[in-house]
DNA sequence: ATCCGTGCAAAATATTTGCACGATC
DNA sequence: GATCGTGCAAATATTTTGCACGGAT
């Protein structure tokens, strides 16, 4: 049922790629185009809609005003260099414990959250 | 110096209003125009910039695409509603302590983070 | 023949800036 | 008279959608 999609393909290829997160729509455009994959802004856009549909994708907001895409899985946070922009991971959970305590003092019934930690990247912290 | 800007006054007096919080841009020109103050977007924006220069507002990034302000002051955490849009804060910071580990397992240097907690306001869970 | 992937361009959403006018100093 | 606050409109920045074409089924 499915016909060739190169440029959805190449799109999930690099999601799935763990050496990298939170990509946006842009990187993702800039990254194939320079495997000679030239795709359109709205085409990578409608791969990462579609993909993010299937469960394969999820976006996240790491507080810059961009939208950004990585691989659905094992929930984790972010940590983001402030300098060049650079997107690391923090494997462990840290809201987790905390829930039950912040339900009890707000009110509300938690369903998700967001954590954006925010510094310097090792290379950038080696510079002046 | 200062010349009298009913403005820019409205909107900080709105911001120290502890009752509420993550004001967004829109929020306040429709809270100002209620209280017969009418005012421009982009007067509402402007103030929010000069009062963000003068260290009386901050920017906080909630995840919904929108930017959203409030009081400068104690560093806390929100929940926002994903019903209603609601937001409240979090008085702990569950991430300090988080914080010297996270810098040795991923070698950035933390200067500081954005958490949003997501789920149901007690209003909204009191309906079907 | 139909359906789907793609590119191109325009719409939509939200922020930011340019310009002119009038009020305040 | 110079400066600052404001409104209006245009410029940006990004995401999202509409449309048409062409290839795969």
């Amino acid at each position: 049922m499915s016909r060739p999609s190169h440029v959805r393909d190449a799109v999930a290829e690099r999601l799935l790629d763990p050496s990298r997160h939170g990509w946006t729509i842009e990187e993702l455009q800039r990254d194939l185009h320079q495997a000679k994959i030239p795709a359109d802004y709205s085409s990578v856009f409608r791969s990462l809609v579609l993909l993010e549909r299937r469960g394969v994708a999820q976006r996240v907001e790491l507080g810059d005003g961009k939208a950004r895409y990585e691989a659905s899985g094992e929930h984790h946070e972010h940590v983001r260099c402030e300098r060049c922009g650079d997107v690391s991971v923090v494997p462990d959970c840290i809201v987790e414990e905390a829930a039950d305590e912040i339900e009890r003092s707000t009110g509300f019934r938690l369903q998700a959250h967001r954590l954006v930690l925010l510094g310097l990247c090792p290379d950038c912290l080696a510079l002046p």
